[in-house]
DNA sequence: CCGTATCCTATCGGATACTG
DNA sequence: CAGTATCCGATAGGATACGG
């Protein structure tokens, strides 16, 4: 897998900057959870893309994956401790996002 | 063009995440600058490349052009207000990537 | 339930050449 | 100096089908 930039701040954005990556991010950094739930809580993405985001995340040392070996199998993911740094990140990205839609509304 | 994503977050990451965006927007937060300074600053960039993500910047609204009529031609861009609201956000992107680069060096 | 394998499309951004 | 016009390759991600 290629390696992250050097440049701090895209590093962070190659990090977080996936189509789906703040969406489930989001749903971790509230509690661990299964695939399936994810998918359940994110309409419109399919499977194959779900798994490609967490296995970038976890690539990048943000999520974790935990495999209870059961039937029928269970598969947990959950924001690792560098994850969980993200918080304060995401919520000023969505304040700023909010601030800039108050200024100039849909466009 | 296109219009901006409402879930907050994502609008914040669709204005700032193109490949020299932040470059870009980070000269431009130190003062107002000519498209060729712009292009000695950022090695690598292209001109076409530089005045697409320059008119993506302007398209919203974080970045202004101004055309002074002279010869030779001069063409100056700086950070709007709304765009120098994006320093702190910028700032903490910066300081993200650092500590996840200080947690998991290269990779 | 969870994951992989194909295939396919749209978009982005790089190379290059040309114009007012 | 600033900008436009083409062309083009890489890649992200969507649709779908199949497998443990």
């Amino acid at each position: 897998m290629k390696n992250l930039p050097e440049v701090p701040a895209e590093r962070a954005l190659r990090v977080i900057g996936g189509r789906w990556k703040l969406h489930v991010l989001w749903h971790l950094l509230e509690h661990r959870r299964r695939l399936s739930e994810l998918q359940r809580l994110i309409p419109g993405i399919t499977q194959k893309v779900l798994i490609q985001q967490l296995r970038e995340l976890e690539a990048h040392g943000v999520v974790s994956r935990e495999v209870f070996a059961e039937v029928p199998p269970r598969v947990e993911y959950e924001a690792t401790p560098l994850g969980l740094t993200l918080r304060p990140l995401l919520e000023s990205l969505c304040s700023w996002g909010r601030q800039h839609a108050q200024a100039r509304g849909a466009r």
